[in-house]
DNA sequence: GCACCGAAATGGTGTCATTTTTTTATCAGA
DNA sequence: TCTGATAAAAAAATGACACCATTTCGGTGC
C-alpha cells in the first residue's frame, strides 16, 4: 500500500490518497467505490480516518455517500476543480496539453479583467507589491530560472489582490498552479527574456498610470501569445523536438 | 435551535449550521471556536457529527483544526468562495451591494469569453440548449416572472456549457446564485423586458454565426448594463425609491 | 532557565442503530 | 397449477455513539 509518510493526520493523508485515486479514473464514474470497510482493510487504518476522507472528497463535490447505496463518485461536472487540492491531483495525474489549453483559456478570461480593475483602483501597497515581483523577474532574468518563475507567479497574483475584488483574489491558487504547469512548457519556446519582463512591464505601467483599457489589453497580450503557442502544439502535435 | 431539512443527514445540518455562523461572522478570525465538546453540547449532537461538520468545513478552506490548538477560523482569502455551499450561505447572510458588484465583475470577465468559446466551438446540440433558454425567456416575458428568471440562467449558462472548457463550466454554481440574487436587483427598474430578450438573442446570433468577438462585445455589453446600475447605487445609495 | 508533569483538545477505535434495497414467500387470480 | 404482484423480512451499507490514545501547550518546581 502506498502510505506516504507525512506529518498529516490519518484522515488528510487518506483523502490525498482517494482524491487521487479517483482523479486518476481507478474508480468508474456512477459506480459504487469500495465499502467503508474495505477501504479500512486496504489502507490499514479505521473507519473513521475513511469516514473523514470521504466527508472531505464529498465536500469537494467529488462523491456521494449515502445510506446502503455506498459510497459513488459523482460526474465531473460536479467537482469543485477550482478546489487547490483537486487542481493539484488533476496536475500530477494528468498533465495533458488539453487541460494546459483550458487553464490559459480561463486565465485570459480572469487576469486582463483583474488588470483592469487594478488600474482602476490603484492602491499604493497593492502596486509596489507588483513593482518588487517585477524587479525580482528583472534580477534573476537569465540566472535563475527557478527564482524567475517564483517572481513571475508572484507578478500575476499581485495584480490579482490589487483587483480588490474577493473571487478575483480567490483565484490566486488556480494561477499559481496553472501558471507553474504553463511556464515550464510555454519558456521552451521563448528564448527572449528581456522581452517578456517588457511585456509585463507594460501592464504595470498601464495600472500605475490608471489606464484600465491599456492594462487590460497589455495582460490579453501577455496571456494570449502562451495560449496560441499551446493551440498550435494542439493543431500539430510532437512539432517541437 | 434552528434545526433544519430532516431528511438531511445529522453531520449535513451541522456543517450548514457552523458554516452559516461563521460566515455571519460570529467567531473571530485566528480565535477558537468552542471545543467540539461544547459544540455537542450546544447543538445537541454527538462528536462524530461535529467532527464531520469540521472535516467538510476545513475542505472548504473555512477553518483549520489541530490538536490541543483547537478549531480555528482561517483568514477569508483562504475560503473557497466559489464553492456553491459557500456562495449561498455569504448570499443569505451578507446581501450587500458590495458582493453583488463583485459578482457581476467576476461575471463580466468569465461570461463575454465563454461566448467567445461558444462561437468557436458551436456544437450543435449546446447551441440547441441556448436556443431553448431564449424561447422559454419570450414566452414567459411579461407574464410568469418566476419562469423568466430560471429562462435567464438557463441562457447564460448554457453558454458557459457551449464553451467546452471544464473550468468554465466550473462556474455554473457561481452564476447560477449571482444570477438569482441580481436579476432580482437589477430588474427593478429594467421595465422593458422586450428589450432584454432582444439584446440576449444577439448574443445566441453571433454565437450560431460563429463570430466570436461580437459574440463577447454582446454579451459584455448585457452584463455590463447591470454592472453600471449596481455602481450607480453604490455611489447614491437609497437613491432606490 | 530548564525540565518534567498534567490537563485539554483533537485523533482514533469498537460497537450498535438506522435506512434502504433486494429477495423471498405468500396470496390471489386466471 | 402456474404466474404475477405485493408485502414483509433480512442483509448490507452508512450513520451515530461512548470510550480510549496521542499530542501539545502551559504551568510549576527544582
Amino acid at each position: 500500500m502506498a502510505v506516504l509518510e507525512r506529518n498529516l493526520s490519518l484522515s488528510q493523508r487518506m483523502t490525498q490518497e482517494l482524491g487521487r485515486a479517483i482523479v486518476c479514473g481507478e474508480y468508474n464514474v456512477h459506480e459504487s467505490l469500495p465499502s467503508e470497510a474495505v477501504l479500512c482493510e486496504d489502507f490499514g487504518v479505521s473507519r473513521t480516518a475513511v469516514r473523514e476522507a470521504v466527508k472531505m472528497l464529498s465536500a469537494k463535490g467529488m462523491i456521494s455517500s449515502r445510506q446502503r447505496q455506498g459510497i459513488r463518485v459523482l460526474p465531473e461536472e460536479e467537482w469543485n476543480i477550482l478546489d487547490p487540492d483537486l487542481l493539484r491531483w488533476s496536475l500530477e495525474s494528468n498533465p495533458s496539453m488539453r487541460v494546459l489549453q483550458e487553464f490559459l483559456q480561463m486565465r485570459i478570461a480572469i487576469e486582463p479583467e483583474a488588470a483592469w480593475l487594478a488600474a482602476r483602483h490603484a492602491n499604493p501597497e497593492r502596486i509596489q507589491a507588483i513593482h518588487g515581483a517585477l524587479d525580482r523577474m528583472e534580477a534573476a532574468r537569465g540566472k535563475d530560472p527557478e527564482a524567475a518563475l517564483e517572481a513571475d507567479i508572484d507578478f500575476h497574483i499581485s495584480i490579482l489582490y490589487a483587483s480588490e475584488n474577493r473571487f478575483f483574489i480567490r483565484m490566486r491558487d488556480f494561477t499559481r498552479t496553472a501558471l507553474n504547469v504553463s511556464i515550464r512548457h510555454t519558456n521552451v519556446i521563448k528564448s527572449n527574456p528581456a522581452g517578456v519582463v517588457a511585456d509585463h512591464g507594460k501592464v504595470l505601467d498601464a495600472i500605475e498610470r490608471q489606464q484600465p483599457d491599456e492594462a487590460r489589453d497589455a495582460m490579453y497580450a501577455l496571456i494570449d501569445e502562451a495560449l496560441r503557442f499551446i493551440e498550435s502544439e494542439l493543431d500539430q502535435p510532437g512539432k517541437t523536438a
